[in-house]
DNA sequence: AAAGACTGTCATCGC
DNA sequence: AAGCGATGACAGTCT
C-alpha cells in the first residue's frame, strides 16, 4: 500500500503539478472520488497526513475564513480569485482541483519541481501553496509568498516533519478516522476544499488592498483572525484529531458540542466543521506557548492518536445523544435554516460532496439543505459580502454565536427541503410559523396542532406537554396494552397458566373463571395460592418436627406489601407462597437461621426460650393439632389431595375429635388461602378498574381534543370557502357588466364540483330541501 | 391510643 | 352428598 501510494501520488503530483504551471487544470480528484475510491483514500489519505495543516486548511474552506491566518500572500488571495471564477465555471465540484494544486505545490520543494516554495517543505501552509499554484498570477507575487510562507514557518517554528511522506499507520488512520467523520455528517472532503475558503475570501480582496491583507493575515491579526477561527470552531466545530493541544482541544471541540446540544441545532456537521488546525496551532501558542513549541503542538497530527480516537468517541456520543434529539431539534434545525445565510459554504459543501454519504440519523435535512442552498452558496454575493473576520460562514449556524442570522433566505429551494422535514418530523409543531407562506397549509395544521393542545391544556387542565404525551400514547393504540401488560393481572395470568396445569383442583379452574369480570386475574389467583401452598415438597421436610408450613415475618411483610403493588410480588413469585401468615409457624431450621438471636445467646436456657418462640409462632391450629397428638403436619393436613388425605388418616387410628380437629385444620388451611386469593383478586380488580378509569378518561380526553381540532379545522375551512365565495361572486358581472347583487343571487356547488349561480330564492329552496332529507332519513 | 391495613376465620353459596 | 373454591363479614393483630 505504502509503495502504492507513495508510486501514485508522487508521481501523479509531478505531472500533476508541471500542469498545472503551465495553467492547465488537473482534476485528479474526479479520479480519485468516483473511480478508484481505494485509490483515492490511498493518496487522499497520505495526501492530508503530508500536510496535516493543509488537510485542515481545505477544512478552512469551509469556516469562510479561506486563507490561513499564517498565509501572508496576498496574491494567493488574488490568484484564489481568478481560480473561484475558473471553479465557478467548472461548477463546483472543481474544487477538489484546486485542492491537489496545493499539495502539488507543497511537494514541490520536496520535489523539487517547482522550487518556488522554500525548503521547509510539506507544509502546513497548504492554502498559501495552493494559491501558488493554481494561479496564473503566481510568480508574480511569488516572491511575497515565499516570503509570507517562511515567516509562518519562523513564527510557526517547526512545521510539519519532512518525513510527512512517510506516514505512519496511524497517520493514515488518523487521517481517515477524520475523513470518516467528515463523511458521516455528511460532509464531503470537498467541503474542505481551499477554493471555497478562497470564495469567502474574495471579499476582503475587494474590499482590501494587499496591503491591508498583508496585515491581515500576519501578526496580530492573523492571531485575531486565527482565535476566529478557533471561535469559529466553538461554533460548530470540532477539530479533534488536529488537535494539537490535546486535551485542550478536546475540551474545546466537547464545549462546542455542548452548545451545539444546548442550542438543539441538529447540525452535528455544524460541529464537525473543521477548525483550520493551522489558526489552532497558531492560536494556541500564540497565547500559551512559545512559538518554539509549535512543533510539538503539530507533532501530534502526525503521531498521536489517542486524542482523535477520544474524540471521535465522543463525537459519536454525542452524536448519538443529538440522534435521539433530532425529533426535537427538528423544530431548531428550521430556524437555523432559516437564519443561515444562503451562502453558507458548509451546507452547499454537504450537498457537494459527491458519494458522501450522509449521517440521516443526525439531520437529513442538513444534508437536503445544503443541497439546495448550493446555489447560492457560490454565487451568492451575500457569501462574498461576509466579513471575513468576524463573518465566518460556519458561525451562522449556530444561533448563539451568529452574526448573520439575519441573512435573507430568500431561497425557494427551501421549501421543498424543509417540507420533507416537516413531515417526517413529528415534534415540529413550533416549526410551523417559521414556515414560509408556500408553507401555509402545512404551517396550518401544525398551526392547529399546537393551538388544539394548548386549547386542550386551557380546557382540560392539561400542560401541552402532557397532552402531547396523552396523543403519544393514543396514537400508539398501546395505552390499554400497556397497562394490561403492566397489570398484575396479566402477570398473574401468565403464571396462573402455567400453574393451572398443576392444580389439583379441577373444578378450580372453571369457577375461577366465571367468577369475575378479570378472569385471568381469578385464575391466577386461585393458582397462585395451590402453588403457593402447595409446596409440599419443599415443606415437607422442614415439617417434620413443627409441622406447620413456616413464614418468616419478613416475608410477610413483602407479602403485605405485595397486596398493595401486586407488581411487587410479581417482582418476587418465590415467595409468593410465603404469605402473610404470622399465625404460621416457622419451621425450627428457619428459625435458627433467621429468628433466633445468635447461639451464644441460646446456651442459657435456650432451649425455653426456643420453644416459647415457637409457640409464639405456632398458628392455633397447630397449637391444637399438638395437643390433640396429630401424627402429622399440618401442611399436609391441609395441602394434600383428598385421596392422599383420606389415605394418610386411614393410616392412623385417630379420634373423633382428633379427625374433626383435623378436618377443621383443613378447612380453615383451605379457607385461608381461598381468602388470600380472594383478596388478591379483588385487589387487582380494582386495579384493573382503576387503569380503565384512567385510560377512559384518557380517551376522552384526546376525543376532546379532536373535537377541538376538527372544529377549528371545519371554521377554517368554511373561512376558506366564504372568502373564495365572496371573491367568486364579486367578480361575476351580468350582461351590462354590473355585479349581481348577493341579497338576489346565489352561488350553488353542484355535486360534480361546478359552481352555479342562481337566483337567491331557487337556493334558498334547495337548502330547505336539504335540511329536510337528513330528517327523513332518520325518521 | 386510635385508625387503618393485614390476616385469619366463619358462614354461606355455588359448582 | 361431599369436597372445594369464592366471598362477605367479623375479629384479631400489626403498623
Amino acid at each position: 500500500m505504502l509503495s502504492l501510494k507513495k508510486y501514485l501520488t508522487e508521481g501523479l503530483l509531478q505531472f500533476t503539478i508541471l500542469l498545472s504551471l503551465i495553467g492547465v487544470r488537473v482534476d485528479v480528484d474526479t479520479y480519485l472520488t468516483s473511480q478508484l475510491p481505494p485509490l483515492r483514500e490511498i493518496i487522499l489519505g497520505p495526501s492530508s497526513a503530508y500536510t496535516q495543516t493543509q488537510f485542515h486548511n481545505l477544512r478552512n474552506t469551509l469556516d469562510g475564513y479561506g486563507i490561513h491566518p499564517k498565509s501572508i500572500d496576498l496574491d494567493n488571495y488574488f490568484t484564489a480569485r481568478r481560480l473561484l471564477s475558473q471553479v465557478r465555471a467548472l461548477d463546483r465540484f472543481q474544487v477538489p482541483t484546486t485542492e491537489v494544486n496545493a499539495w502539488l505545490v507543497h511537494r514541490d520543494p520536496e520535489g523539487s519541481v517547482s522550487g518556488s516554495q522554500p525548503s521547509s517543505g510539506l507544509t502546513l501552509e497548504s492554502s498559501s501553496g495552493l494559491q501558488d499554484v493554481t494561479g496564473p498570477d503566481n510568480g508574480v507575487r511569488e516572491s511575497e509568498t515565499e516570503q509570507g510562507f517562511s515567516e509562518d514557518l519562523e513564527d510557526l517554528g517547526a512545521v510539519a516533519p519532512p518525513v510527512s511522506g512517510d506516514l505512519t499507520k496511524e497517520d493514515i488512520d488518523l487521517i481517515d478516522i477524520l475523513w470518516r467523520q467528515d463523511i458521516d455528517l455528511g460532509a464531503g472532503r470537498e467541503i474542505f476544499d481551499y477554493s471555497h475558503r478562497q470564495k469567502e475570501q474574495d471579499v476582503d480582496k475587494d474590499l482590501c488592498d494587499g496591503a491591508e491583507q498583508d496585515d491581515t493575515w500576519s501578526g496580530e491579526g492573523a492571531e485575531a483572525l486565527a482565535r476566529n477561527l478557533l471561535v469559529d470552531g466553538e461554533t460548530g466545530e470540532s477539530f479533534p484529531a488536529q488537535v494539537p493541544g490535546g486535551e485542550d482541544q478536546t475540551a474545546l471541540s466537547l464545549e462546542e458540542c455542548l452548545r451545539l446540544l444546548e442550542a438543539t441545532c441538529p447540525f452535528g456537521e455544524n460541529a464537525e466543521f473543521p477548525a483550520d488546525i493551522s489558526s489552532i496551532t497558531e492560536a494556541v501558542p500564540s497565547e500559551s506557548e512559545p512559538p518554539g513549541l509549535q512543533n510539538h503542538l503539530l507533532s501530534p497530527l502526525l503521531t498521536g492518536t489517542e486524542s482523535p480516537f477520544d474524540l471521535e468517541q465522543q463525537w459519536q456520543d454525542l452524536m448519538s445523544i443529538m440522534e435521539m434529539q433530532a425529533m426535537e431539534v427538528n423544530t431548531s434545525a428550521s430556524e437555523i435554516l432559516y437564519s443561515a445565510p444562503p451562502g453558507d459554504p458548509l451546507s452547499t459543501n454537504y450537498s457537494l460532496a459527491p458519494n458522501t454519504p450522509i449521517n440521516q440519523n443526525v439531520s437529513l435535512h442538513q444534508a437536503s439543505l445544503g443541497g439546495c442552498s448550493q446555489d447560492f452558496s457560490l454565487f451568492s454575493p451575500e457569501v462574498e459580502s461576509l466579513p471575513v473576520a468576524g463573518g465566518s460562514t460556519l458561525l451562522p449556524l449556530v444561533p448563539s454565536n451568529s452574526t448573520s442570522l439575519n441573512s435573507t433566505f430568500g431561497s425557494t429551494n427551501l421549501a421543498g427541503l424543509f417540507f420533507p422535514a416537516q413531515l417526517n418530523g413529528s415534534a415540529n409543531d413550533t416549526a410551523g410559523p417559521e414556515l414560509p407562506d408556500p408553507l401555509g397549509g402545512l404551517l396550518d395544521e401544525a398551526m392547529l396542532d399546537e393551538i388544539s393542545l394548548m386549547d386542550l391544556a386551557i380546557e382540560e387542565g392539561f400542560n401541552p406537554v402532557q397532552a402531547s404525551q396523552l396523543e403519544e400514547e393514543f396514537d400508539s393504540d398501546s395505552g390499554l396494552s400497556l397497562d394490561s401488560s403492566h397489570s398484575p393481572s396479566s402477570l398473574s395470568s401468565s403464571e396462573g397458566s402455567s400453574s393451572s396445569s398443576s392444580s389439583s383442583s379441577s373444578s378450580s379452574s372453571s369457577s375461577s373463571s366465571s367468577s369475575s369480570a378479570s378472569s385471568s386475574a381469578s385464575s391466577s389467583f386461585s393458582e397462585e395460592g395451590a402453588v403457593g401452598y402447595s409446596s409440599d415438597s419443599e415443606t415437607l421436610d422442614l415439617e417434620e418436627a413443627e409441622g406447620a408450613v413456616g413464614y418468616q415475618p419478613e416475608y410477610s411483610k413483602f407479602c403485605r406489601m405485595s397486596y398493595q403493588d401486586p407488581a411487587q410480588l410479581s417482582c418476587l413469585p418465590y415467595l409468593e407462597h410465603v404469605g402473610h401468615n404470622h399465625t404460621y409457624n416457622m419451621a425450627p431450621s428457619a428459625l435458627d437461621s433467621a429468628e433466633l438471636p445468635a447461639p451464644g445467646a441460646l446456651k442459657k436456657g435456650s432451649k425455653e426460650k426456643q420453644a416459647d418462640f415457637l409457640d409464639k409462632q405456632m398458628s392455633r391450629d397447630e397449637h391444637r393439632a399438638r395437643a390433640m397428638k396429630i401424627p402429622f403436619t399440618n401442611d399436609k393436613i391441609i395441602n394434600l389431595p383428598v385421596e392422599e388425605f383420606n389415605e394418610l388418616l386411614s393410616k392412623y387410628q385417630l379420634s373423633e375429635a382428633q379427625l374433626s380437629l383435623i378436618r377443621d385444620i383443613r378447612r380453615r388451611g383451605k379457607n385461608k388461602m381461598a381468602a388470600q386469593n380472594c383478596r388478591k383478586r379483588k385487589l387487582d380488580t380494582i386495579l384493573n378498574l382503576e387503569r380503565d378509569v384512567e385510560d377512559l378518561q384518557r380517551d376522552k380526553a384526546r376525543l376532546l381534543r379532536e373535537k377541538v381540532e376538527f372544529l377549528r379545522s371545519l371554521r377554517q375551512m368554511k373561512q376558506k370557502v366564504q372568502s373564495l365565495y365572496q371573491e367568486v361572486f364579486g367578480r361575476l358581472r351580468d350582461e351590462n357588466g354590473r355585479p349581481y347583487s348577493p341579497s338576489q343571487y346565489a352561488l350553488q356547488y353542484a355535486g360534480d364540483g361546478s359552481v352555479l349561480l342562481i337566483p337567491r330564492t331557487l337556493a334558498d329552496q334547495q337548502a330547505r330541501r336539504q335540511e329536510r332529507k337528513p330528517k327523513d332519513r332518520r325518521k
